[in-house]
DNA sequence: ACAGACTGTTGCCATATGCAACACTTGGAG
DNA sequence: CTCCAAGTGTTGCATATGGCAACAGTCTGT
């Protein structure tokens, strides 16, 4: 296969790359989606993203929150209140700065998180289990390469729900 | 490099990608929702959704179009009424059936998604081009083959906004 | 001719979001 | 110390998304 330096084959190169990223990105938005709905069909996905977020920090202020989610304060604020009333996060006040209110997750809010994540995980698994041994290692070197070409943009927006 | 039929590296094997695909799904998602903020921004995320499919399949029916988004009738029905009035798609009477209604996208709607798509192929091909080049290669048939091992899971759900 | 299926619309409800206006707290500047 | 600016959360208002159920035409096969 022409790896080759020309202008036109490393032009070539990067198209096809692009295709294919493009092509599996399709099949992982919808496997993410999935995982969600499989666990529990009355939380959202702006919801679920909340969640991994309270996973992965511990607790956090509301401003803090909506700025890891790339919302509007009023948005988590009303994103808390909802949570709250479903048992899935709590409220406390800080007692070192009477303003500031930290959010935490619940026991049962880390399992569903749990449970997703694990569904997730397991039907990538799956996929990845059908494809030709011979082709994994080249992905994993890919895609590293990949994340890591891409790393320097900075990757804050809607991520946090493709843990 | 141990690409042996042992169980345990087996295991690992698949493990390790699915740590590297998860991995570049967040880049890939960040990616996908700065193109579309970038062109237009009156646009949701939704709506964007919808112009593609309709682009890619020309002019559809309703009832075909909540099929393909994934959404209710009512739905469906109800941003097509916000697109017409934002002049970007049209409702066309089926002449051989009256029950049926036909949507088409307008010559805005199509500039608008052109727009989008080079902006996230371009996106994208700027990270790929800052990849090793020898490692190109295998990100590209590591792809087509994950793609082909998930493509028996039909792939129906929120795709369309990732062409 | 008519019953049942198909198709789109509308009412009602909940969630998700943004903007602007507020109220309250905190930390400095004077 | 006083008071103002900045920080923080909440609420009102508006729009978009999305599901379910009820409806009103339209078609199609019996």
């Amino acid at each position: 296969m022409p790896r080759s330096q020309g202008e036109l084959a490393e032009h070539t190169d990067v198209d096809a790359v692009t295709d294919a990223v493009l092509t599996a990105s399709r099949l992982l938005v919808a496997v993410s989606a999935r995982s969600i709905a499989a666990v529990d069909e009355a939380i959202t996905l702006a919801q679920f993203r909340m969640l991994v977020i309270l996973q992965s920090v511990g607790s956090v202020k509301h401003a803090a929150l909506a700025d890891q989610l790339g919302v509007n304060p009023s948005t988590a604020s009303r994103m808390v209140d909802r949570l709250v009333a479903a048992g899935m996060v709590e409220r406390q006040t800080n007692p070192v700065s009477r303003r500031e209110i930290v959010i935490e997750l619940t026991a049962e809010a880390h399992r569903v998180v749990r449970q997703v994540t694990a569904r997730r995980r397991k039907e990538i698994a799956r996929i990845v289990a059908k494809m030709p041994p011979e082709t994994r290692a080249g992905l994993v070197d890919a895609l590293l390469a990949f994340a890591e070409a891409g790393g320097e943009t900075q990757v804050t927006t809607p991520d946090a729900a493709w843990s």
